[in-house]
DNA sequence: AACAGAAATGGACCGTAGTCCGCTAATCGC
DNA sequence: GCGATTAGCGGACTACGGTCCATTTCTGTT
């Protein structure tokens, strides 16, 4: 996030930062939702091109700014403590992922929702998507889940899209209580007592 | 589709078919992501305020193309034969219900996917939906789930969404039949025989 | 048939995402 | 330091979805 790749000229980098600094502060005046990339642009005191440039497109900019805690959630359920991370069996590790992307969503939801309503299936295609599909997959092959496991992979990691999430949170007013108990039901009937 | 609501007046009902007519064609011809309002307006020889005054906004005139086979559908899972309709047991209606849905994302992919990138959760709040869930949450009932039964009901009408089915069709390269066959495990492991 | 009120029309207009390209300035080899 | 090279810049421009409202057209009433 303020890590050059490869090697990044100074300018660039300098701009990169203030775009960051100004569409963080932006979003967190007046929501993920309605800040303009002009305003964004503005507020960086940098062209639209520039803007563009870096981040290739709105989308590209939200997850820019998730990013960190995007990896960090990651660390985490890789390497990180039990039970989301290695050393409990597979099955809590699951119901604890899915509770930790719970609370992400509790956190970072517009966020969440502005970085994934771009062009269809994009989401799906994206690497933040695949680390989490292959994570899950692993969990589900640790169990000894006897079906398609990419499959089951699939249809949890649906249930837990932030927009869906936050519509039961917000229309259907789930607690995220609820919401976890919920999830921790769906995966003991989906991977019965092992 | 071609009914009047209430009192539509003449020249009303006349553009609103010629819109229909036009969008449907534009949509075989190019298909429904790449159409754009103004070429629909054009060649439906009507101004573009008609337009958006007879179907609110893109996605409205998506959903007003897929209207008829949305309602047979409907038809179908309500008051149909079964084992889509009523007759079967609950959970045989379910596998039925889903392999339905997935033959109408088959052939009507795109479009769906069209009419459901609107506003984040737009899709949730819809009518259509609502009949979905309300006919997953009928069946649940009826196999006497002992879970959240509205919880369950998004979570498998989750794994049906056109984005997800289409990237497993296109990107996962999996075929009808394995997904059919997917969904219908999906469905026996969530609810045991009973 | 003529009128009044209501409903529908169409296209100019707006805001926003995203592109393009001539210009600027950072970097590097000398 | 000093050019040459080229990554990076910025803002005018385009495309598209959606709104607005003065004007036109329909319809029920007399």
């Amino acid at each position: 996030m303020l890590e050059p790749i490869r090697h990044e000229r100074s300018d660039a980098a300098r701009n990169r930062v203030a775009i960051l600094q100004a569409a963080e502060r932006l979003v967190a005046e007046e929501g993920a939702g309605t800040v303009t990339m002009d305003q964004v642009a503005c507020a960086a005191k940098v062209g639209k091109g520039t803007l563009f440039r870096h981040f290739g497109d709105r989308c590209g900019l939200m997850r820019a700014l998730l990013d960190e805690r995007e990896r960090s959630f990651q660390e985490d359920f890789i390497r990180g403590p039990a039970p989301l991370g290695p050393g409990a069996p597979a099955r809590e590790r699951l119901v604890a992922f899915g509770e930790r992307m719970l609370e992400h969503i509790e956190i970072q939801g517009d966020l969440l929702a502005a970085a994934e309503n771009g062009a269809p299936g994009e989401r799906l295609r994206h690497s933040v998507y695949g680390a989490y599909r292959a994570h899950v997959v692993a969990l589900l092959g640790d169990t000894g889940y006897g079906g398609e496991i990419g499959y089951l992979a699939d249809v949890l990691l649906a249930s837990l899209v932030s927009e869906l999430v936050l519509h039961q949170r917000r229309v259907l007013e789930m607690s995220s209580e609820q919401l976890k108990s919920c999830w921790g039901e769906l995966v003991r009937v989906v991977l019965p007592a092992g």
